[in-house]
DNA sequence: GACGATGTTGGCAC
DNA sequence: GGTGCCAACATCGT
């Protein structure tokens, strides 16, 4: 489910927990901990904010970070299912973890976990001039760095199409070779899409759904993700799907020149 | 039933 | 530093 605009809307959606103490966290599925969340009892939430795909809960001591992985879903007051691996019951409320391919991760520190802090920028506050200097000094192709989280915070397999696609960009294109004009065009593009997603709260393209189970509607504005052999919204030429970087990758070979 | 694909990341080999 | 391959897991479509 989760890229930076669908965390976003998650996240937007637990603003109410703020204050909220945690009473009891009960863990059904071990595999989505990393260490022990022992820290976390008793604390009182005190804020909830994201950074690149993880969400971090501020508490009075700590804090408790979530990822959500391909399929993780954090629900309030939601219905407990066989998929459901953690329970957190709070002074009000209850929030559940759940995850059918529980590829996410809960942990707790005194401190913010290496791997959050090496994230790179946040896509949205990023200069350009910063931007187009990280881009130019890297060698690889521009679809592997965009979804590297050392480069970008934040961005996934959708994201990364639609601001190819949008900026006319190939995904196999080189990174150390793009003009600054087109890389003035990706800095925008991508800034446009995950504004624009973020309005739409986000992607719901299989099952995703923000806390209070609400679904995204960005996925009517994707242009070439899983729109392979649809008319290219350019050109009209049919959109492809290839495989970069192991991943699935949709594109316009007309209008995204390497 | 088999097979391949799915929003992510991390490890390992080269 | 960069690439390729595999791994984790459940579900869905062909």
């Amino acid at each position: 489910m989760p890229e930076l605009p669908e965390v976003e809307t998650v996240v937007r959606s637990l603003q109410s927990l703020a204050g909220r103490r945690i009473q009891n966290i009960e863990v059904r599925q071990r595999r989505i901990l990393r260490g022990k969340l022992d820290g976390a009892h008793g604390k009182r939430i005190v804020s909830v904010t994201r950074r690149g795909k993880f969400i971090v809960f501020g508490l009075d001591v700590g804090y408790l970070v979530v990822h959500l992985g391909m399929t993780g879903k954090l629900l309030l007051n939601g219905e407990i299912t066989k998929h459901t691996h953690a329970i957190f019951t709070l002074d009000r409320g209850v929030l559940l973890y759940t995850d059918s391919r529980q590829f996410g991760r809960i942990e707790y520190g005194r401190d913010l976990p290496e791997r959050v802090q090496l994230l790179g920028p946040e896509p949205l506050q990023i200069t350009f001039e910063d931007f187009h200097a990280a881009l130019h000094a890297r060698k690889t192709q521009m679809k592997a760095l965009l979804l590297n989280q050392r480069f970008l915070a934040g961005l996934g397999n959708i994201y990364a199409d639609e601001a190819l696609f949008r900026a006319g960009i190939h995904p196999r294109a080189n990174a150390s070779r793009i003009s600054r004009a087109r890389s003035q065009k990706l800095h925008s593009a991508i800034r446009q899409v995950l504004t624009e997603a973020i309005a739409a709260k986000g992607s719901s393209i299989s099952d995703y759904v923000d806390s209070e189970g609400c679904k995204g509607s960005f996925q009517d504005e994707h242009l070439v993700y899983q729109r392979t052999g649809e008319p290219c919204s350019q050109c009209g030429a049919s959109i492809q799907r290839t495989l970069v970087a192991q991943r699935g990758t949709h594109y316009c070979a007309k209008c995204q020149k390497k």
